[in-house]
DNA sequence: GTCTATACGGAGATAGAC
DNA sequence: GTCTATCTCCGTATAGAC
């Protein structure tokens, strides 16, 4: 792997572990394995390289949420299975996290990224919510955009309440008890 | 207002804002128009500032939900007045945001306050829910400890979607679609 | 109680040699 | 491309005078 990979994956590690603020150029070079004249040849610094692995690891969520999102399977299993689907619960979500950080959002191009993730997670749940409600197999009553939003925040949530408990238990409560608005209807 | 008072209450709004990793004991003198001598007579440093700071804001967010969830009025009603509760969105979870700060989850005497609010609210929360479904006044399909960590994350979560948007919108989408979770049974 | 002085390491970067 | 030297602030205190 180049130097310049290890830079942008050692970045990735640490914003997901300790946020920008808590990120220093000397611990990125640690975890990479560079030297300080390397990292600053690759990238134009602390900014630049956080930007870079911001998009990368947007990126990779939305790809992510896609596959379960526009699998097969009807709008209630896919659904079941983005909330479902496997994760790191105690390290928190590597995007949502980002919104924590004063840094981030003081800067729109940091932020970009990561409002761009979520604004689209929201309409592609709400597409699904919306043609499970057209198929007749999920209540009538939702409405799209609003169960799309509880079930991305339940996920983002989950997260929260687990961290706090240090246990992926409180997790797992959200993610079942919102699997609760999309019930098939009987 | 003494000036203890006063390096306490910088202590709890700069938490709020950059968290315990973006918060120098400088900041909090400017904040609080204290000295350097001052901060350090009345307390032993940052941590000891900090610990006193979160415990305060921990206990006036319960103190707050629990006016909303022992107050009048049916289940439905009190939970509802919990979501619908007006928030400073944009500005996040005092407590909550607590949970993404690396050195705040790595200590336990500062996660101790942001573990015990959550477990706390999760609990009444399901106490609340579980009086509804006894009153025959929520559907009795809800599990009352997944639909609770739905409810208290859908917040947290609404607070995670709205600051990637920097727009209090999705927080108050996600909060209409968790509210679907307890329509009374018709 | 509050102030000023002092300390030492780290954050975040630039410069130039190799 | 990578290394080492250097720089300027800031973070986080401690010490002792007033």
């Amino acid at each position: 792997m180049s130097t310049r990979e290890r830079l942008l994956e050692a970045t990735q590690e640490l914003l997901w572990e300790r946020g920008y603020v808590g990120m220093s150029p000397k611990a990125i070079q640690r975890e990479a394995g560079a030297g300080q004249g390397s990292m600053y040849h690759h990238f134009a610094g602390k900014h630049d390289l956080a930007l870079a692995a911001i998009r990368r690891t947007a990126e990779r969520m939305r790809a992510a949420a896609d596959a379960d999102l526009s699998g097969p399977g009807t709008a209630a299993d896919r659904i079941g299975a983005y909330l479902r689907r496997e994760r790191e619960v105690l390290r928190g979500c590597p995007v949502g996290r980002l919104t924590q950080d004063p840094d981030v959002i003081a800067d729109p191009e940091l932020r970009r990224p990561v409002d761009e993730l979520f604004d689209w997670l929201r309409t592609r749940l709400s597409e699904v919510v919306a043609e499970g409600v057209r198929a007749g197999e999920l209540d009538a009553a939702l409405d799209p955009e609003d169960t799309a939003a509880a079930i991305a925040a339940a996920v983002q949530g989950g997260y929260v309440l687990a961290r706090a408990a240090q246990s992926a238990e409180p997790f797992e409560h959200a993610v079942r008890g919102a699997l609760g608005l999309i019930r098939t209807k009987s």
